[in-house]
DNA sequence: GCGGTCCGATAATGCGCATGATCGGGCGCG
DNA sequence: CGCGCCCGATCATGCGCATTATCGGACCGC
């Protein structure tokens, strides 16, 4: 049972609406223009027709002929739909989906691209990047070479999160920086002054603006830092680390690492104070809150599509924007210091 | 800043090549047909300027001119990246963006065009489905009505989940009807012998599948079934009302549901035995396991995939497929009956 | 009655690519 | 030397649509 499906065309249509098909191409773009018009007859003749034959315009021509194709590219470094980091992906992606949904516009994830070690690559023989109008990339880490060459040819992009490498690269991301500066404050005005810091072990744009708005602040008050490694399997080591270093506060940067810690904080003589930058979607679940700084994921996935089709349109908007985080359960993990 | 997009063509590297046209496309598309050949220092000179221009083919284009893009059409009924029940639908967007990488397809969404109370509508007026060579459908829910349309279409998709409506639509879908059955069995054998139903408020293949399963199933071994309507919000009520009626075990559809009946079921005097007939991912995080059934979602989503291109590329295969289920922690929540 | 104007519809063209038809030239063979 | 052959490359066309230029007719005012 192979299906023959004679593929319907305007041609098709204005035949048996006896008009020419550039009438009818009128009538489905919808185009009241002053240099063009359609009767309300015969419009109304064509949609008939188009109804009783389930037409529908083929995207590919439409686009072929100039106008777009309301196509936006989802670029994404690892899975899309991953097991694990999910938290994640998901917000920034319910975000873009929603305003891509809001825009009229469908989404072209590229799950094809060939990967090197577990990552997707961007850029590679064959990349269908330009299958779409314009896309959106979204990863912890970019390759900031790979986003300069795509502004060198040309193509329209917004990246999700902060990428200062290069200055002409669009971008949405969290403020993290304001947010840790008030976290910083909040933990001073309750009287600590040793500061812990469990960094995360890569460096990318937000976890090196994070670590810099957290030293400043803690300089700036006159306190003192203590930085060190992550080690998300041994999250009491960490804290005997930090408590023989006599901090009373520590943030952590990995939330995820975060709920360990808490964990064996709660167990341990003389609890320390604890904040989490970050958000993981176990945190919801988690019995026992963490205060917690909370970037607008949603939000930026949407606030980076809505750029994206600006940049599109050839509207002349900021193309470098930080969305304001959330401190979320400002009382729970972060006390006053014993004094 | 606007940028120019010189829109780089074929005919733009042929002429950087100095060959022709035609050339750059059968070495794009690397043919090696019997007919058209291309001599190697050739073929290399237009590797090189692609290389060094950047360019890739444009799908619209291409499309157009009646080759495939590898592109798979993925729809959902609701949104895709759900806060709710993404339980359901992450899974199987898990399957079907391995299955799509592994085939080096690419993914289109259809988050356009939102229009009757919340649902998406599959067929509209300037859908843009035929923008993929076929098209995964997802939803708890489906019109068959317009899974028959798509079919006299000749459009190539495959549903997600059993749609037995119309039989020339294919589909991909779990073997509720079989692991159903298999766990009446085993309550059988545990002496149980009144069983309890709690079923969800909507009718579809899945529901009606296991309703079925499960009254057969109970009738055959001479047992007795109480079916009740599901109550979300009062599972201390549903409780009460099924222990009213002898029962000592219960079936729950719904697997939040059955979430929230354990919790009431363990701090009652006598609990019941307690049986979800599906999975959600809070389940996995839940201290206390309840036995349940789990369809294979990931492998249900990938192997819907397979089906599509399997198809799309003319193979004769089975196009309803269901999925054998699991039962996970069989012990859990399933005793023996009091005697 | 005639030029002018506006309305409604059509013809013609090109978007970028794939592909069958065509072409030219080098070479072997008789 | 001439014929045919095949290799390598080009030409030409059409996919379905949007869009611009064009056309014909009804209607207006003078």
């Amino acid at each position: 049972m192979t299906s023959k499906p004679v593929r319907l065309t305007q041609r098709h249509i204005a035949e048996l609406a006896g008009v020419s098909q550039a009438i009818v191409s009128l009538v489905v773009s919808g185009r009241t223009d002053a240099t063009t018009r359609v009767s309300e007859p015969t419009r109304r003749r064509v949609l008939r027709v188009i109804e009783e034959t389930g037409y529908s315009v083929d995207p590919a021509a439409r686009m072929l002929a100039g106008r777009s194709n309301a196509l936006i590219g989802v670029f994404t470094y690892e899975s899309a739909f991953p097991r694990e980091s999910s938290d994640f992906y998901a917000p920034l992606l319910r975000g873009v989906e929603s305003a891509a949904e809001a825009l009229g516009q469908d989404l072209l994830l590229f799950t094809s691209s060939r990967t090197q070690d577990g990552r997707r690559r961007l850029l590679h023989e064959g990349s269908r990047l330009r299958m779409a109008d314009g896309c959106v990339l979204l990863g912890r880490e970019m390759n900031g070479g790979e986003l300069s060459a795509l502004v060198d040819r040309g193509f329209p992009f917004v990246a999700v999160g902060r990428r200062d490498g290069d200055e002409r690269i669009p971008y949405v991301g969290a403020a993290y920086c304001a947010t840790v500066t008030e976290l910083v404050t909040l933990a001073i005005e309750r009287g600590h002054r040793r500061f812990g810091y469990v960094r995360l072990p890569y460096d990318s744009e937000s976890t090196r603006d994070r670590l810099e708005s957290f030293r400043s602040a803690v300089d700036q008050a006159g306190a003192e830092a203590v930085i060190t490694a992550s080690a998300p399997k041994n999250p009491d080591g960490v804290l005997d680390e930090l408590a023989a270093s006599d901090v009373t506060v520590v943030f952590v940067e990995d939330p995820e690492e975060a709920s360990g810690i808490a964990r064996s904080n709660r167990s341990a003589d003389r609890p320390l104070s604890l904040v989490a930058l970050g958000e993981s979607d176990s945190q919801h679940n988690e019995a026992t809150p963490i205060t917690h700084l909370s970037a607008p994921r949603a939000e930026i996935g949407a606030q980076a599509v809505r750029m994206l089709t600006s940049i599109l349109s050839g509207d002349d908007v900021p193309r470098r924007v930080l969305l304001p985080c959330a401190i979320v359960y400002p009382d729970a993990t972060l006390g006053r210091a014993a004094t």
